[in-house]
DNA sequence: CGGCAAGGCTACCGGCGAGTAGATAAGCGG
DNA sequence: CCGCTTATCTACTCGCCGGTAGCCTTGCCG
């Protein structure tokens, strides 16, 4: 089989740079999920990418520019992938319902996005580290303000009021625990791990154990 | 002022090998909360402690080593806190608690423990983190036989149980993503926190905007 | 008071990996 | 078909850091 001339070369097809840029920031998204910061290589992220290393440092500049551009692309679709999947005109256990659901979906799919947001941009210190924290804060306060509209709603905010923003944090981190866990049981839809966090937040273990089940209302 | 004579020599006093040992590691878990295992350098570790490099590697061992004994120190420490405050003959919900108020007072305490546990114990990959892992899995088990104890104990263990495993990684999640939070609150004490996380997952947030508070029935 | 084990140091090596210099080739405009 | 822009490579430099060789020194023990 002549293939030899059908196929160009197999490496360095010329490309126009947008879509190399592309190509790069897939390959480190990859690397970086996998091995953390400092422990990846320029090397392999051009390897992984299937082009030379000046190339990275021609288009997307040093190793920290990579690194800050992969997490602010994945962050963006993170961000957008929550936001597709809310409305906000639907009451308060609705929208955290939908934003669930929409949070693990996005994992299952992206998982490297995940991993490299989650655990890796905290290892380097400095601007990135503020960076996430900050996106992160503002998920919590998001998750506050439903859950304060959710109390003032049937009264007696104060108390909810109060605890607010320390219950919020804890319910972000189940949400991002269980998303973790689920990692390894890909055979749990998100459907399902988004009505296991309603359940414990929303209704709570007590009444799980009398019975009551928390299910969508409505779609 | 002749504080010279009577203040021995600065550096380099001569000391019995446990205690270089114990001040090694107390500067490695220092450094290593700091920056991470990769970004932690022998230097820094062996100026903190205040001796130099080839006492590290003497008397500890290769930056994996250390890394490794640092990391079983501390996993001890947070394992040895927490069974002193849990009394295993009270019912599901109060061991809960206490061990919660106990994990909250270690955090407190030794933050940097905590952090280098949490955070930094995972970006170095291969039998640390799965050991940390481990640690982790047991934790999320040992709450799982409270809930299901919980639940059964109630009747309809059968919901309980099917979804206890992700519940409980989503619990220990939240009590991690909490002491994360508390880190930049000290204000909070470990009993508030605790409190928190009991009517998170205990009575939920439906019976918490209802009125009712959970808190301890006894001692 | 002398010797010797244990404590401790300075000064170095070697490799890995970030970042670059400078050459080459492929396609597009004329 | 000619050149020039742009895409791309090979092959290097250089500093940092893990790890070590070899030497000094303190103080206990007889």
């Amino acid at each position: 089989m002549p293939d030899e001339a059908q196929r160009p070369p197999e490496r360095a097809r010329r490309l126009p740079r947008a879509v190399r840029e592309r190509q790069i920031l897939d390959a480190a998204v990859q690397v970086f999920s996998r091995h953390g910061y400092h422990a990846a290589s320029m090397d392999e992220i051009s390897d992984v990418a299937g082009v030379s290393k000046p190339m990275i440092y021609t288009y997307l500049g040093s190793k920290e520019d990579l690194f800050g551009k992969s997490i602010q692309r994945e962050a963006t679709r993170l961000l957008e992938a929550i936001q597709a999947g809310v409305q906000p005109d639907l009451p308060p256990d609705m929208q955290l319902w939908h934003g669930l659901r929409s949070f693990y979906r996005f994992v299952a799919e992206y998982r490297e996005s995940w991993t490299v947001l989650h655990r890796q941009a905290l290892t380097v210190g400095g601007a990135f580290a503020a960076e996430i924290t900050a996106m992160r804060t503002r998920a919590i306060e998001l998750v506050a303000a439903l859950v304060v509209s959710a109390g003032t709603r049937k009264g007696l905010g104060e108390q909810a009021e109060f605890s607010g923003a320390g219950l919020s944090a804890a319910l972000v981190g189940a949400a991002e625990s269980l998303a973790d866990w689920a990692l390894d049981h890909p055979e749990i839809s998100d459907g399902v791990l988004a009505s296991w966090l309603m359940n414990l937040v929303w209704l709570g273990f007590n009444d799980l154990v009398e019975g009551a089940v928390w299910k969508p209302s409505e779609g």
